[in-house]
Formats: C-alpha cells, sequence, structure tokens
DNA sequence: AGCGATGTGACACGAGTGTGACACGGGAAA
DNA sequence: TTTCCCGTGTCACACTCGTGTCACATCGCT
C-alpha cells in the first residue's frame, strides 16, 4: 500500500529536494505527483484522489488557497501549507481555508516529513471512527470532538450526548420525554424544561449551527441540514 | 563507544581549533575525520559512516550543499552547516537541501558543541525507536525515556502506560472507564478516581508541560498541543 | 387579545475534580 | 530476616463548574 501525495511548489530545487526525500522513503511508500503552478496543480487536484497536499502558497497561475478550496470541496485529504517567513495572514488564512497543518520556510524536510505522517495516521484515524454529520456539524463519537465548519467547538458532557442523540435522529422531531429517558436516564425527576436549558447551552456553544437545531412548538426539537 | 564527526572547513586555524575542540572533549567520545575543501569531503563522505557532519558552506572544490546532498542520499545523518555572518540566503537554501541546524561566524565552539550533541542525541533516539511527540512532551517507547523541551524527566510506570496511551490518541477525550480498561487491565476493582491520582502524579512530573493535559469534565481527559 | 409554549438571564445546589494525607504492599538494602 | 523506601490506591476536604430551577420576557397559535 503506498499514499498518494501531491506537491505543489514553484522553485524547482525545493520541488524536486522534496519529492526526491518523499520517494526515497520506505519502499515505494509514496506516490509523488508535482505542480510547479497553479493550474497545473488544480487540473490533478480534479483528476486524482490524494491521501496527502502540500500546498506553497506563493504560486503562478491560481493561489494555493484557490487549490486547497478546489480540493476541500472534493473530499477531505490533509493538507499542509507552505509559506515564507514572518506571513503570519497567510498562516491564518490557511487554517480558515481548512488548511491542517503548516511550515515555514525555510524548513527542514525532516520536519516536513514528521507532519505529513502525523497528519496521514490521524486523517487514518477519523475515517476509522464512526463520524456523525449533519450540515456544518461534525461529531467524532471516538474522539468525542465536535467540529463546525472544521473548527472545534467544546460542549459539556450533557450537551454532548444530547447532540449525539440528535445526530443520530437527524430529521426526526425528538419529543422531551424521549430526550429525558435517554439523557437522563437513571433520574427522571428533572422537569421538562432541563431539556430546554441543555438545548439553549447547546446552541449556544455550537455558534454559527445553532439554528440546525429546530424548536417544534408543542412536540419537541429537531436537527435539521438547515 | 565514540562518535564519528566529519568538519569540513577551509580555514587551516579554524579547522584546527574545532578538531581540537572535539578531540578534546571526553575520553575519545568524538573520532574526528576532517576536510578542506570539497572534494577531500566528497570522498571521505563516500568512504565512512558519519554521526554528525558539520560543513562550511563556502569551500574550493565543491559546496557544503554539494556535500550534504552526497550524505543525504546515502544516510541521513545530522549536519550542521558553518555559513558566514549576513548570509540569510545560504541558511535559507541550507535548510531546503536538508541540514539540520546552522551556526553563524563567528560563533563560539561551544555553542557548536551545544548543538552537536543535540542533535546526535535527537537523531540516535528517533532512529532507535518510534517517537511519540505532542507538543513539548517526545517519548520514546523502547528506551522509555520521556523528554519535556529537550530535558528528561522520571516518571513511574503507571504514568508511563497512562502518557503513552495519551500520546497514541492525542486530541481524543479518553474517558475514565477506557483509561482504567487500558491501564489497569486485569484488576478493575480500583475506584475511578486512581485515574484522577494518576494523572495528577502526572502532570507534577510533566512540569511546565502539564497543562498539555486537559481535563474534560464530565467525559474525561485529553492530550493537547496546548 | 389571550394563553400556552418556548427563549433567556440569574441563581443555588451538587456533581465532578484537584489536592493533601495516609495506608497498604512489594521490593531493595542492610 | 528486618527495615526502609517507593509506588500506588483510597479517603477527606475544598473548590470549581456544570446543571436544574425559577422568574420573567418573548413568541406563536387560536
Amino acid at each position: 500500500m503506498s499514499y498518494k501525495v501531491l506537491i505543489v511548489e514553484d522553485l524547482p530545487e525545493l520541488l524536486e529536494a522534496m519529492s526526491d526525500f518523499y520517494r526515497g522513503k520506505g519502499a515505494g511508500l509514496w506516490e509523488v505527483v508535482t505542480a510547479s503552478d497553479g493550474k497545473d496543480a488544480l487540473t490533478k487536484v480534479a483528476d486524482n484522489d490524494f491521501d496527502l497536499m502540500i500546498l506553497d502558497i506563493m504560486l503562478p497561475g491560481a493561489s494555493g488557497f484557490d487549490v486547497c478550496k478546489a480540493a476541500r470541496s472534493k473530499g477531505d485529504c490533509p493538507i499542509i501549507f507552505v509559506t515564507a517567513l514572518g506571513s503570519e495572514n497567510s498562516i491564518l488564512k490557511g487554517y480558515e481555508t481548512g488548511c491542517d497543518d503548516y511550515v515555514v520556510k525555510p524548513f527542514s524536510l525532516k520536519q516536513l516529513y514528521a507532519k505529513s505522517l502525523g497528519l496521514l495516521k490521524r486523517s487514518k484515524k477519523a475515517e476509522e471512527g464512526d463520524l456523525l454529520r449533519c450540515g456544518m456539524i461534525t461529531l467524532n463519537k471516538r474522539t468525542m470532538i465536535v467540529m463546525v465548519n472544521d473548527r472545534e467547538v467544546s460542549i459539556n458532557a450533557k450537551e454532548y450526548f444530547l447532540l449525539v442523540y440528535l445526530l443520530e435522529n437527524k430529521d426526526s422531531i425528538l419529543t422531551r420525554r424521549a430526550i429525558l429517558e435517554r439523557i437522563w436516564k437513571d433520574d427522571l425527576n428533572v422537569t421538562d424544561r432541563a431539556v430546554d436549558t441543555a438545548i439553549r447551552r447547546l446552541r449556544d456553544n455550537l455558534g454559527e449551527a445553532s439554528g440546525q437545531i429546530k424548536t417544534v412548538i408543542g412536540r419537541g426539537y429537531r436537527l435539521t441540514e438547515e
């Protein structure tokens, strides 16, 4: 089994150094595809399924961000940005666009490679664990991590289990009674309104995705893709 | 056991100072091989297996980069570049070529030596066993050595296995139950609170890195890069 | 408009966790 | 063997923080 990596970099020497490094590791562990300008990169992203991408940001043709966006709309393979020293804004923008990690020039190939392996392992794990998705919400039952638009949000225990219940029954209307029985289990001597409060706090923490929890008056709540 | 170091430098006085310095350290800790021009260096790289190389960039015959490349194609021993003041471009190119560290002339021999030891230790560790890293924490599963910011810390058995578990699942929230089943295995007749205590003692021993272990109330613990 | 249902803020209680101290037990040193 | 020490689990206490409830505002349906 080998991993397919796309390396995009316009400096010929650096591109060669990087691709040589990856090709040299393991016995054919990596299948390396390279591109030296944005247009070329976009074509290759469209035509292939990569396990990992390493993108320079400053590129002729199209920026690394554009390539990243194109890749994200297709799948969610891990992406590492390569950025020039001191361009913190780029890093920030990179994270917003949805990159997973970055290295700052000058960087050591070893360091880049270590990050590659790390990301790869993590994405493998994410595949294995059962993901619950709905609209902008992603919940990983194995890691118990909740993401909204690829940004992690922190929620409390009750809210977490409530969200799991909602996700497992998305589009269904869940009555307060049903929620109480599922989440509160043992101590059912709480008011129906406790559910309201839990829902409220969940909404608060979900931020932009709060609208996905709809109130169905007289019956309960339901989670939608909005 | 001794380490084999190649020092390449065309200034005779400096070359002598460096090699004397390394030879004087420890009782035969270093086996020093020297070269004063690129061609000589290339030959010696081809004929030997070094544990460390110190390369001047400006050389008659062939540049330090060429020597570095030759060395890289052969193995991956740590390399330190020696560069003249102000030539940042060289540094950049150095990292791209795959050097691990550099010093700028004029430099103190002590400083160079410190970097040497650091690199050596790191590369030794890296090749010996699988390293687990997260933030300032580095754990070597083979030697069972735990480092925080390159300083070794001593921890007990339970804490060690707990830390391994955390590192192998970094960013995941691990419930007390999961931890109990993994670490305590056989005798599950211990309280959940035993986990708390283990976590506390691990935190104590991790010192400055203690903050990387986050408490997730109602669910468990998780290790982050902070 | 009127009334029930839901959202929102504040507050208090209690579960969950950090921390120090202690006890038990096994292994090392004498 | 005895003695001591270190590792580890448990308990008690303090404190933080999650969470349910209440009161009031707002919304939505009839």
